[in-house]
DNA sequence: TTGACATAGTTTCAGATGAAACTACTTTTG
DNA sequence: CAAAAGTAGTTTCATCTGAAACTATGTCAA
């Protein structure tokens, strides 16, 4: 892949020339689609996860008691993937509820106990993943990055709406 | 999104406390999804078309005549999708096939009179939008994103395989 | 040659996905 | 309070996906 060619060179004829493989979106898309690949690794073979039940169980990680609402709201996921990761957590007993009294609708949820092992057993994986994935980058790169993907997409969401 | 907390942060008890929130691959992902929810308006409403149509037109357009298996090879997708996109390019009149002489299991496809003025209307629109998406950030600043993105997208592809 | 293996492209099959409809409960409004 | 409107979560339905099987052709080696 080429980094330094640009996406846009003028021909002799009117349309200017395009290569996919310098166009922005494709190149997110190639780095997007590797880090992923790297991650679902830790999580699909070993414990049978499906995506969004490792993103789901994530979330239920890191806080006591939340409903789907507040699992849908936090993660950006749909509320219908959610749902499916939850029954599918809950198929495999990873997953503790109670009433919620507020709201008959909802359910509070938590990780039970075999559930938090799983947890725990794969955020250390996680985390030496990313520092493999970053490893090449010095921190002032890392945060730089971030920042910049910040920016992209905070420009790409406000095309979409306006 | 905040970009400056780590990932992890140890508490307590043993096992270090995680944030998808700061999770770089869950960083990528929100940077790709809005990438490419931007582009795909582009190309789904206007023209009915789907992501790998859109993509092998893009490929078709910027060579005079191609296998699909060339078409593999210079984007990254797999062979089904490559075959059904064709399929469906075809199916609406925008592709020009003739036989491919040196492999009769083959044949070389280019953009018809009538793809190509669909491909001459889009790639003006994708690179007025990839400017859009990038506005925000100086030359320099777009250099640095897709050379870091291909850094971390290449120590990803080497943790999978090795 | 010709049989064994490899490759190009398509189809099949078994999920993955999300929009929309739906059920159950809650809140708002008159 | 009762009807209307809204929300939480689930299910349905109509694609979208990709791995694997399959068909047709090509290549290699004896």
């Amino acid at each position: 892949m080429d980094q330094s060619a640009d996406t846009k060179s003028h021909g002799a004829a009117g349309t200017p020339d395009f290569m996919l493989q310098a166009f922005f979106p494709y190149l997110a898309r190639v780095f997007y689609t590797h880090v992923s690949g790297a991650v679902s690794g830790l999580y699909e073979e070993p414990f049978g996860m499906k995506r969004y039940e490792w993103r789901t169980m994530a979330i239920l990680g890191q806080n006591p008691a939340m409903t789907a609402s507040d699992i849908v709201a936090a993660s950006s996921m749909d509320k219908v993937s959610v749902s499916r990761a939850i029954t599918a957590l809950r198929g495999r007993g990873w997953i503790a509820e109670r009433a919620n009294k507020a709201d008959a609708r909802s359910r509070l949820l938590r990780l039970s106990r075999s559930g938090r092992e799983v947890y725990e057993t794969l955020v250390p994986q996680m985390i030496a993943l990313e520092e493999k994935l970053l490893a090449d980058l010095s921190d002032t790169e890392i945060g730089t990055l971030k920042a910049l993907m910040a920016r992209v997409a905070a420009s790409a969401a406000a095309l979409r709406d306006g």
